[in-house]
DNA sequence: CTGAAAGCGCTTACAG
DNA sequence: CTGAAAGCGCTTACAG
């Protein structure tokens, strides 16, 4: 007998079995599992679901199995911010070739009301990448408390949080010391905010650990991020093109421009650039500018990048492999997982003659 | 009476009402409604569960509420090539930033399986965004005996799906007009390709729109794509930075040198400029190369890229405004939804002085 | 203000 | 091969 006359409702295993004369359990099984019934039920219940439009419920059958078969990415800003940088988004495509591989989805998770926190009580997946996680933020005992398996990128590397890194102190040290043996001895640090955490509590976030390593090379020169001379100076900004620009601005109203500009975002240089040629600059004639992450873009614009290349997709990649590993309850051989980088040097930094 | 030693389960509302000493349903006001309960109540009941480490179950919640509070993004490829195409991450951006706004997270799909239909099917989502969907496409299907609401972008207008589209045909006359009329006669045209679809079965996809208005343009000056005389060739790239320089190279060694190649995306058209400048042509001097899109890139490369400007940002935006409409059960004001394009002029378009 | 109970749509151990 | 029934962890109409 068909039900006609019901008029929006979707029809639910329920239904096929009334229809069908079978049981909720064969329906169950003649979608699932084939080999439990016989051909004849399988086909006769698969023809009634095909007539009455039934298409078992996802979210049913993801309670009933207790698993969301989606793992989440955490925005670490605004969606807007995030979105724009290219060095995140690559590490979401990385993070998604593996969902696809495992037949996941892949749920970005913007703030919920302003709030990570509620945003990660409420997610509705499996597993979490975060992005620059310390040990000690408020989510971290939300995901521990959830019992969420999760691993950060570019966040503090710590025992009990599974974290994928390239060795930012190093790569500073490395980046800044080729400033300096091109001559270099009046610098502006562009650093990353460190968003709303408190400055004390973190020391292992990304920005102090390459402030580290500028820090290491400047000694080695007899220079100091915290000296006062005023050949090293400090500037901070957002990781988006306009606060690049803004940040480019910044340095043209400086007392003493500097010869070069070393950023921790490709983003944030290229802004730079945009600003400084568009305001008769030239680079690195004028000024030298220095990035991190060699997004794609990096190699397009002119004068070309000199920067960090760090494995954006990988790291995705790396995250997303040993969050699966831990959704599927196995061991993970090293909790923090290092990936190397490479100095790309390339046509914005300048050689300076004759050093002050 | 503290339960210990249940090792690793998480607690339910169950237990915290047993251990609270109130009933379930007190413990879930206390969470959603706390007017509804006495402050006393309230109080003691969330200690309780700070205590025990309890944090409502989302999916339980969701499951309950017959709600996902995600929306879901369909790849309209694998996701190694969609998340590489600037163009559809600007899209995502969009959703994203209208998921934010709205609580939502947004769900990437890939295909399940190799199945985007599969993955349709199983998509624990409150409604989806697809690109490049045609009436009469399988999926589509899924999505109406789910009764799941959808709009798609940049597929075929149509009363029963809603739409979010540029005037494709317009702009590709426009784009062709201005190649023609700075004198190109000799030109490649690199459409997208039609993925698996069928081409006489869906007319309205965007290369046959964006087709028809090259055709119009050269009809207006005695040409045409399907004449045989050589002078207008039609080639197929897929979206993606690599194959844009195969076609790049593909026209290199072709009997005759085309004066302009007109892509259906700037990525291509990039593909092509790098290509080409790197086997020693001058861009435009030699050949002219026009985009499609306007991402962020074209203006980064040298020479600048003439192209059509599509807002991908606002598709997005106003796909997911109109989704949410539908999700909220509200009548979409219209069904197709066009949005203004802008030609962008550029460098690298040049004027050829004597046609032949 | 409070709680017992039904319900959301599946899965599956168990018995026949 | 087949099905009745319990269970997944919440919400909420209803009665007190």
């Amino acid at each position: 007998m068909e039900s006609s006359n019901l008029p929006q409702k979707r029809p639910t295993i329920k239904d096929i079995a009334r229809e069908s004369g079978y049981s909720k359990t064969a329906v169950s099984f003649a979608f699932n599992d084939p080999k439990r019934i016989s051909e004849k039920a399988r086909s006769h219940i698969l023809a009634t679901a095909e007539r009455l439009g039934y298409i078992p419920d996802p979210m049913a059958r993801n309670f009933s199995l207790r698993r969301h078969l989606s793992i989440g990415f955490l925005l670490p800003q605004i969606i807007h911010y995030s979105m724009r940088n290219p060095y995140t988004l690559q590490v979401i495509q990385g993070i998604g070739s593996v969902c696809q591989k495992y037949g996941y989805t892949l749920t970005i998770i913007p703030p919920l009301n302003d709030s990570i926190t509620d945003a990660v009580r409420s997610a509705a997946v499996d597993g979490l990448i975060t992005m620059g996680m310390q040990v000690g933020m408020d989510i971290v005992d939300v995901m521990k408390t959830r019992k969420l398996p999760f691993v950060t990128i570019d966040g503090t590397p710590s025992e009990d949080m599974p974290s994928v890194n390239i060795t930012d102190e190093l790569a500073a040290y490395q980046i800044m010391k080729l400033v300096l043996q091109k001559g270099h001895r009046n610098v502006v640090i562009v650093s990353l905010s460190e968003d709303a955490f408190d400055s004390d509590e973190f020391e292992a976030s990304v920005p102090k650990r390459r402030k580290r390593g500028y820090e290491r090379a400047l000694k080695e020169y007899g220079m100091s991020l915290y000296d006062l001379d005023g050949k090293v100076n400090l500037m901070v900004s957002e990781c988006t093109l306009e606060d690049g620009k803004h940040t480019g601005h910044l340095i043209t109203i400086l007392k003493e421009m500097p010869t070069c500009i070393i950023t921790m975002s490709d983003i944030v240089a290229i802004g730079c650039i945009l600003y400084l040629k568009e305001h008769g600059y030239r680079v690195p004639e004028d000024i030298s500018v220095v990035g991190f992450d060699n997004i794609s873009e990096s190699e397009l614009i002119s004068p070309q990048l000199t920067t960090v290349d760090q494995p954006a997709c990988d790291k995705g990649y790396l995250a997303a492999e040993a969050l699966f590993r831990m959704i599927n309850g196995e061991e993970l051989g090293s909790t923090h997982m290092e990936i190397p980088f490479t100095i790309m040097e390339r046509a914005s930094l300048s050689t300076i003659k004759d050093t002050q």
